[in-house]
RNA sequence: GCCCUCGUAGCUCAGGGGAUAGAGCACCGGCCUCCGAAGCCGGUGGCACAGGUUCGAUUCCUGUCGAGGGCACCA
């Protein structure tokens, strides 16, 4: 099923295939919605810049190109207005029958890929040894949006979990707890992650302010490397303890990874910087072997490379990421393969894409691309803290979001009156991890957002909390109507005819192609604000002055259809939620 | 020094060659004898600056100013 857009780009598409031959076939219609109804539905720009081509005024390319359009199913008779844009306006039965036929459809439209892709979604990948942070919910959210909607897409994704696993944090804690913490080494199972964390913050500081110490740690790495039984004793149980623990909130966000940390690809390390040596793609450098790509340059104005062997011969992340991609490429056979990092990143990204590139693994039909997002800020505008200034744990982060959408409730006496003590409960839960999931996708990914409880757990505007309502409301009219949506038969006719009709119509078919975009674009807010838009047209729908009745409509055809609608509705959020990661609830 | 983001309303955020730049919060005002007022409707208020490309620039390009970030053995 296609948009209406989509529909008609095709039409004005066919339209210039006639006026231009098949060159017009490359020309994009330049179909946009328009910003004032005055202007009907959707516009095109297209006219203006085919004047030279085709000679004559704006105007009259435009009315050669209604001459040539074959809409008249699809919209009223199109206009030519200002310079040449040409304006549509969707007919509402149009609308209906475009209704009628998706309203037994799960997908609601939205078709799967023509030509499936095996995807790779690199996102969440914390350092072991820590606990989970707030540093780490972006990527764990945003990761898991764009695997659910690409999954949706038809997509076969492999959702890869590249936890920091091996390296100098490694050697840093080993070789910490080999100098203070002997009796560790006797008994490491027994190791729980809050011992982790504090073995982590003595090691940290020891390493940054002992530079004997950083020497030894470093070291301790190569031991790993080595296979020493006691250093990888400890490592595993490390390793162990820290994915348990990354697990239970993975479970409690609805997140499923597969771990294939960075020390999966120890093996391929030598060999792989072996073949870069051997074909002349990377040289000793200062004792390192340097993979020279792009034109990247340091602080001295020197070219940067990636190094993929440093002079002490151990191995770092720019080794690890080379490798990952191409064993994503070469084993995995991903022809698209994405990483959700922090912005801060994206230069490393970019050489490791432009190294998978030179060496030859990633040909044009792969597409490498890097989902940057910024920081998550306290309403201090600085890096979001605790109030002591302490890292703030993503368990204890998610226990807060669920106290406070608890108290929001308890706000409400009305509300509460009417819902069982088990279903407050479940409230809290949903409406609580709905709201942090819901800000972190809603903002542009690529810029830094301020957390700030109180207009994410807010009722209003656009936030989880609304879009949930929103869908609440629907099914208190199905309780209220008498009806479950389920058992209404899927070939109702749809009547689209009052304004409040017409434009929840038009938003519920907008679905396909804001999916699509997503998928394209990697950016979630793109159906965040296409959610928040339909619930507004929704509520515009149901008020009681600018809406329509709809449970009580005598006309039965009327009312079953506007039940349609409410469904409609319903299932499109839920299926937007879900395609988030966010649970929805019927009573709230 | 080089490179990358980003400057949109008092605040938090969208938008992105096209006709009068959208929301939320805050502020002002209207709407419950009527399907959920956790709602709806209206009002106030904005593209950092200067050039350029274009029929048309808030959007693209260049520069200035401002914020953040990255730049050889951490990831």
């Amino acid at each position: 099923m296609k948009s209406p857009r989509k529909q008609l780009e095709e039409r004005v598409s066919a339209a210039l295939v006639q006026l231009l031959g098949e060159a017009g076939a490359a020309v994009d219609p330049l179909i946009r919605p328009t910003q004032d109804p005055r202007f009907g539905d959707f516009q095109s720009n297209v006219a203006m810049g085919l004047r030279k081509q085709l000679g004559g005024s704006p105007r009259e390319v435009a009315a050669r190109l209604i001459a040539a359009l074959d809409v008249a199913d699809l919209c009223a008779e199109p206009e030519i207005a200002g310079p040449g844009f040409l304006n549509f306006r969707i007919l509402p039965s149009f609308l209906a029958s475009q209704l009628e036929q998706i309203q037994g459809d799960d997908r609601l439209g939205a078709p799967l890929a023509e030509q499936p892709q095996r995807v790779v979604v690199d996102f969440s990948s914390p350092n072991l040894a820590k606990e989970m942070h707030v540093g780490h919910i972006r990527s764990t959210i945003i990761g898991d949006a764009l695997a659910r909607v690409l999954e949706f897409c038809g997509h076969d994704v492999l959702r890869l979990n590249h936890v920091g696993d091996w390296g100098t944090p490694f050697g840093m804690l080993i070789q910490s707890i080999r100098e203070t913490r002997p009796e560790v080494l006797e008994r490491p199972d027994d190791l729980r992650i809050d011992d982790l964390e504090s073995f982590y913050v003595d090691a940290k500081r020891r390493f940054d302010s002992d530079p004997e110490f950083a020497v030894r740690a470093r070291k301790a790495v190569v031991d790993l490397q080595a296979g020493d039984e006691s250093a990888l004793a400890v490592w595993r149980a490390f390793c162990r303890e820290s994915l348990r623990h990354a697990h239970e909130i993975y479970e409690r966000l609805q997140v499923r990874l597969t771990d294939r940390g960075e020390s999966f690809y120890n093996p391929v390390l030598p060999g792989m910087v072996e073949e870069l040596l051997q074909r002349g793609l990377a040289i000793e450098s200062d004792g390192a072997i340097c993979f020279f790509v792009g034109n990247w340059t340091n602080r001295d104005g020197k070219p940067l490379p990636l190094m993929v062997r440093k002079s002490d011969g151990g191995y770092n992340y720019d080794t690890t990421d080379l490798a990952g991609v191409r064993h994503r490429i070469l084993q995995e056979k991903a022809v698209r393969i994405i990483y959700v990092t922090d912005i801060r990143q994206r230069q490393h990204f970019d050489m490791v894409f432009e190294g998978a590139r030179a060496a030859g693994w990633a040909g044009d039909e792969v597409s490498l691309e890097h989902v940057g997002f910024g920081m998550v800020l306290g309403e201090d505008r600085r890096p979001f803290k605790t109030r002591d200034g302490g890292t703030v744990k993503l368990k204890a982060l998610l226990d807060e979001a669920v106290t406070r959408s608890r108290e929001f409730l308890e706000q409400n006496a009305e509300r509460m009156a009417e819902l069982t003590d088990e279903e407050r409960t479940e409230i809290a839960w949903v409406v609580g991890h709905a709201a942090v999931k819901y800000a972190d996708l809603s903002h542009n990914v690529s810029s830094d957002y301020i957390f700030a409880w109180d207009t994410m757990l807010a009722l209003e505007g656009n936030t989880a909390a609304y879009m949930l309502y929103a869908v609440a409301r629907t099914r208190s009219i199905g309780r209220k109507a008498g009806i479950a949506f389920e058992e209404l038969p899927t070939d109702l006719p749809i009547l689209v005819e009052h304004e409040s009709e017409i434009g929840l119509a038009k938003t519920l078919l907008e679905f396909p192609g804001v999916v699509e975009q997503v998928a394209q674009q990697l950016r979630p807010h793109l159906l965040t604000d296409y959610m928040y838009a339909l619930s507004r047209a929704f509520s515009t729908f149901y008020d009681r002055e600018r809406g329509v009745r709809v449970v009580d409509v005598e006309d039965e055809a009327v009312r079953l259809s506007r039940l349609r609608l409410c469904d409609l509705t319903a299932r499109t959020l839920k299926t937007s939620l879900s395609l988030l990661g966010i649970d929805c609830l019927e009573k709230m």
